[in-house]
DNA sequence: TCGTAGACTATGGTA
DNA sequence: TAGTCTACGA
């Protein structure tokens, strides 16, 4: 570990911190900084580059992170800043913390004091700080997107919006986008057209929206960008301290930052006008040394990393243009390109170059590597979702047994509904494994109850958390009295909450109004309990939850309850009990408002824990940034990956393709591509195709092997793909029995077309009954005991001689009938 | 007001 | 299929 004060070390502090060090390229040097060991020469000229702007495109596995927290160790350990004048901004609160951890590892203690986190995070810290000046209290919740649905729910039933058929989903996304864009109601409404009905009624809707966020004294996740952004550009004196601060400003995935994303960046890197300037100092902020000849501050230098390739939150707003556009964007930047990968082998590039290949509309990048070929890829056509998972479970089981361990491995899907397969199968299979992801913690009900205690508390406003817990758990109060609560706040121009301590006055039952009165006197006795010099609070939050646990009975009614899920309930409270005491430990300043801060704002990849011996699960959108020694790449089927949605969007099936290239070089040595024919869905059982984008990958990288589930052991030495057809395209289902069924030649005739099945096997009118003999191409002699379903959905249940019982869909099943 | 039965709908990804 | 919502009766 290198320290900051060892007078005889590290070179780059000789150069006096005021002038910039500009290096190109591989620069010789008499001494090596330890920070440049093992850096090839564009990562150290990225590492070691001074200037005002420095875009830095990083392909996958091209040593970023390092390369990231090396340039902040060397900006620091020269002296070039101090820490708390660095701000580095990441997607993710993991990836947040990995940085931390290894800028840690450099510098140790001299790496206190940094601001790295999440765009949101920063927002929040910001808008806490500034509360005031936003025209918030500082306390304000953070609705996820459900507390989101919730008010829309309410709004649009109020409205009566439904007949224009506006839905909490879509009238929340298209808010977003908005949000996304900076827009906000008044100014969507001056462009909208206004002779449109439908239209009317989404500003209505945005209005009401806004309206009540602000009245609850919450802003929603789109908010806390969209609102910082308002408030430095309202408040030039805040902004100028902002600006003043950080110097320097890192920006990590910046291929997936929106137009919000990229104003905060914009108005966090402007300089400080003089008179500003000057004002600042005369109030006494220390200013001297940043001001240049014109007496203003220049603005922060901004290095932002980012990948093109990488860019999968479209859906969300991201805009690449914010990369393309960059250099224009900020004059004078440096463009560095990363292309060496150190992850995987090559045959894995080889195959994400030739994917990511078909999109047009990019800069040409290739990926190389100078680790070798490795082994093939993997690809397996399965007979259902089922028989994937199967696959997937025994593969993983057969590279533990050669000693690769659970936890470099993982399971990547596109949607996940997918997981429910591959969790029974790896469940049967005993594969320890751990889903990443899915519902979380914090969005479990019981959960949301238990926090929406404490939000009431925080913040008494907050008529969403409070209509929560109203009847959580039961005290009798139902949908009526919520109205007339609600009813009489707004009547009397009082909050929800000081219309409960008025409910006397509503003339409800004596029972209802006992109810009603004992909740608000808890929240009011828990109140007390926060500092009131601090209404942030520093109260503990183990004992406040406790507190109203115990008065709410919210904690022991669950576990008086016969209802066996109660229990898991239960337990789950008793986890958040844990943490809140974990949280107390670990962080004795912070108070109430610093948890639910930090309960809003985890994400699904942040409760990674990679020191777990468990193969992981997750989404391809779950997956980015991580890596794993094999990696499994599953339902890469036409309507999965590419997803059925994605068709109508612009720029949809590219952005897939993105996502599939993601999947790919999560990689390092092992890569397994799997389908399945038919998949499972709402119930249905529906037939898939195999993902056009498996012919994008040379043929000569994949081995293809043979479909499985069946009957003996796997591993055959006759592929699907070889009893059909000899053309060399068309493998697997298709190309039995009646040649006309074979699939039409390639439209597309590239060089290296895959050997994938590109048609499912189709029996046509095949009638089953009872009793019918049957022979199945892998499963061999049969009996059919039973047929259900109708139409293309006819499934014969079937007890094979050798194979045992099965269900097969007759419409595609490679069977014949005897 | 609550509990239940039946109807209905959803599963693209997320801070 | 499974989870959520609605209507109805108690």
């Amino acid at each position: 570990m290198t320290t900051l004060f060892d007078p005889d070390h590290t070179p780059a502090r000789q150069v006096p911190s005021a002038v910039p060090i500009i290096l190109d390229g591989a620069a010789p040097r008499d001494r090596e900084s330890p920070l440049l060991e093992g850096l090839n020469p564009q990562q150290r000229e990225a590492v070691l580059y001074r200037g005002p702007a420095l875009l830095i495109i990083a392909g996958a596995g091209s040593g970023k992170t390092s390369v990231l927290t090396r340039r902040i160790a060397s900006l620091l350990e020269s002296r070039e800043a101090w820490p708390s004048q660095i701000l580095a901004i990441t997607f993710t609160n993991k990836a947040a913390a990995e940085m931390r951890e290894r800028v840690r590892a450099i510098l140790g203690q001299g790496a206190d004091g940094m601001w790295i986190s999440t765009f949101h995070s920063s927002c929040v810290r910001i808008l806490r700080r500034e509360a005031e000046s936003a025209g918030l209290s500082a306390t304000f919740s953070i609705y996820d997107s459900a507390d989101t649905k919730v008010t829309l729910k309410r709004i649009i039933k109020a409205l009566d919006a439904d007949t224009l058929g506006f839905t909490p989903g879509n009238a929340s996304a298209k808010i977003s986008k908005l949000k996304n864009e900076l827009a906000d109601a008044d100014s969507y409404a001056r462009n909208a057209n206004m002779s449109d009905p439908q239209e009317v009624m989404f500003v209505e809707i945005f209005r009401q929206y806004t309206h009540r966020l602000r009245a609850a004294n919450a802003l929603d996740f789109d908010d806390l960008i969209g609102e910082t952004v308002y408030l430095f550009r309202a408040f030039p004196k805040v902004a100028a301290l902002y600006r003043r601060r950080f110097r320097h400003i890192l920006v990590d995935e910046y291929q997936d930052t929106n137009h919000a994303q990229y104003s905060l960046v914009r108005e966090l890197t402007r300089p400080v006008e003089p008179d500003l300037a000057e004002e600042m100092e005369a109030t006494g902020v220390h200013v001297r040394n940043l001001r240049d000849a014109s007496g203003g501050i220049p603005g922060a230098s901004l290095t932002v990393v980012g990948d093109s390739d990488q860019s999968i939150y479209a859906f969300r707003g991201a805009d690449t243009r914010n990369i393309s556009e960059f250099e224009r964007d900020f004059p004078g930047t440096r463009v560095i390109l990363l292309e060496q990968n150190y992850r995987s082998t090559q045959n894995i590039l080889s195959a994400a170059n030739a994917v990511i290949g078909h999109n047009f509309d990019r800069t040409d990048k290739k990926l190389w590597s100078a680790g070798g070929d490795g082994e093939k890829i993997v690809g397996y056509t399965a007979y259902s979702g089922h028989d994937e998972a199967q696959f997937v479970s025994d593969e993983i089981e057969v590279l533990h047994r050669a000693g690769m361990a659970y936890r470099d491995m993982a399971v990547f899907y596109r949607t996940n509904a997918q997981t429910r397969a591959l969790e029974e199968i790896l469940v049967r299979s005993a594969v320890p494994y751990r889903v990443v992801g899915g519902t979380k913690f914090y969005e479990r009900a019981e959960i949301k109850d238990a926090l929406a205690y404490l939000i009431a508390v925080a913040n008494p406003n907050d008529e969403l958390a409070l209509r929560r817990i109203l009847n959580t758990p039961k005290r009798g109060i139902g949908p009526a009295t919520e109205t007339a609560l609600a009813s009489f706040a707004e009547a009397n121009q009082i909050s929800f909450r000081q219309s409960m301590r008025d409910c006397a006055s509503l003339g409800l039952g004596p029972k209802v109004t006992g109810a009603i009165l004992k909740l608000a006197t808890l929240l009011d006795e828990a109140a007390l309990k926060l500092d009131p010099e601090n209404p942030a609070g520093t109260a503990n939050v183990s004992e406040l939850l406790t507190f109203l646990l115990d008065g709410s009975g919210l904690l022991s009614l669950l576990r008086g309850s016969r209802d066996p899920q109660d229990e898991a309930r239960a337990e789950n409270i008793e986890e958040l009990v844990a943490q809140t005491k974990d949280f107390n430990k670990e962080n004795p300043d912070s108070g109430l408002v610093d948890f639910l801060t930090q309960v809003s704002l985890v994400a699904a990849a942040d409760d990674l824990d990679d020191a777990s011996g468990t193969v992981s699960l997750m989404t391809l959108h779950t997956a980015k940034g991580l890596e794993y020694e094999a990696v499994f790449l599953t339902g890469v089927e036409e309507g999965l990956l590419p997803h059925q949605m994605s068709a109508n969007e612009p720029g949809g099936p590219a952005e897939e393709r993105r996502l599939f290239y993601v999947g790919i070089t999560r990689a390092r040595q092992r890569l397994y591509l799997s389908l399945a024919m038919t998949r499972a869905q709402f119930g249905d059982i529906n037939v898939a195709m195999p993902s056009r984008y498996l012919q994008e990958i040379p043929v000569d990288l994949i081995d293809w092997k043979q479909s499985p589930g069946m009957a003996n052991s796997r591993g055959g030495t006759q592929p699907r793909a070889l009893n059909a057809r000899r053309d060399g395209f068309g493998g697997g289902f298709a190309g039995r029995g009646d040649p006309q069924a074979l699939p039409p030649a390639p439209k597309k005739k590239t060089e290296w077309a895959s050997r994938v099945p590109s048609q499912v096997r189709d029996n046509g009118d095949l009638t089953l009954m009872q009793g019918d003999r049957i022979r199945h191409v892998d499963f061999g002699d049969g009996r059919v005991n039973q047929v259900t379903g109708d139409g293309t959905k006819r499934i014969a249940h079937v007890q094979f001689d050798t194979a045992g019982a099965k269900k097969l869909l007759i419409k595609i099943a490679p069977i014949e009938k005897l």
